[in-house]
DNA sequence: TGACAAAGCGGAGCGGTGTTCCGGATATTA
DNA sequence: TAATATCCGGAACACCGCTCCGCTTTGTCA
């Protein structure tokens, strides 16, 4: 008998073995349709990759945004624990927020479409959105408070403002060559550093 | 007989009266329209309060990206024009650029969803997007040579890319009330007038 | 003025998508 | 094995973008 999460995140307790099996055929498919066709791919395609009917997605992940936070779950959870050994490890707390930043964008870089979904004027995405915030806005806040600590940034800057303005920057960052996010998200750190606006 | 617009955009040669009428009658219902719904409002919307069917729209209008042009052209025109005239009367080429930036926040922070679909992954909106890099960019452009020519901020700045990140530190704005977008703008203008990174 | 051709119009219809609903299949338990 | 709670599949409905084609309106010319 498997000890319970303290969550309850994906607790075995008295489901039944085919809607696990499911559950994971629905994860492993989405997966791998987000990789080729975004986060916003068609529930039909997911459904018939994992071979299963659509209201079996639903079921399990009500919105959307709950299947994308279960698929993304893990990096985010290793992108929140970096940031203390980060901390530990780098030369200066600045260094560790650049390396931690580094960090958060390669994760929605690599997401076709995260970053753009993410943003978006309606609340699809909210659960992720929120699950996102929760967990990384702290470690963030850990990050700049550090930085400002040492004297190496100016206070002031609001965590959930930065990483939301990173996540912005990051969007529709392939569809111009000539748009590069990293170098403006460095300009943004460069203004962080100036000591002060007399 | 009315002289010819060099450009030929809404030359009335040889155009139906009631063809003109109805183009401008859906041009004053899409503005009425996004300004409640949205610039994503569905055609069928915009075409009841014009009165018209939405094969009129498709056809004044071919992509939703024509009909957003042509109704924000205006205030395109003046933001591009306003760009000489700023440098001409702000006390520093610095305070134009600031200036003319703010401007151009006001222009997409007043349009519901504008900033978010400008950037999206795919190119919905490529006319637009065109549209507004063709127009604006070259303004931006002199402006920031100015501002480099004085010494005000550093060199190598691309201003598509700038105009760009802008652009997608505005969306999303009134999401949520602890983000703001100028704040963030205010952190780039600083990075940009950091004299040099060694 | 009146008729004719060209220009323009409207909305039904098609394809695609999100979401729900419910009769039927399946796993578990006794 | 039989009973039952659980779970499943895909048909069905609503909404949207976009096109197509029969019909209407307009401008023109005799």
């Amino acid at each position: 008998m498997p000890t319970e999460s303290p969550m309850g995140k994906v607790s075995a307790r008295s489901r039944r073995a085919d809607a696990l099996r499911n559950q994971q055929a629905v994860l492993t498919a989405a997966a791998e349709v987000f990789v080729t066709s975004g986060v916003d791919a068609p529930i039909r395609q997911i459904a018939a990759r994992a071979g299963v009917g659509m209201a079996t997605i639903y079921r399990h992940f009500p919105t959307r945004a709950d299947l994308v936070t279960a698929v993304y779950r893990h990096q985010i959870e290793a992108c929140a624990e970096a940031g203390p050994n980060l901390l530990a490890s780098a030369d200066s707390p600045l260094a560790a927020l650049h390396q931690w930043i580094d960090l958060f964008v390669d994760f929605l870089a690599t997401k076709h479409g995260l970053a753009d979904a993410l943003q978006s004027d309606t609340n699809r995405f909210a659960a992720l959105h929120t699950y996102l915030v929760d967990r990384l806005e702290p470690v963030c806040a850990q990050l700049l408070d550090a930085a400002v600590d040492a004297g190496d940034i100016r206070p002031g800057t609001q965590p959930y403002e930065l990483m939301r303005g990173i996540g912005n920057l990051c969007i529709g960052r392939d569809s111009d060559p000539r748009y590069n996010p990293r170098r403006l998200i460095e300009l943004l750190l460069q203004g962080l550093q100036r000591p002060r606006a007399s």
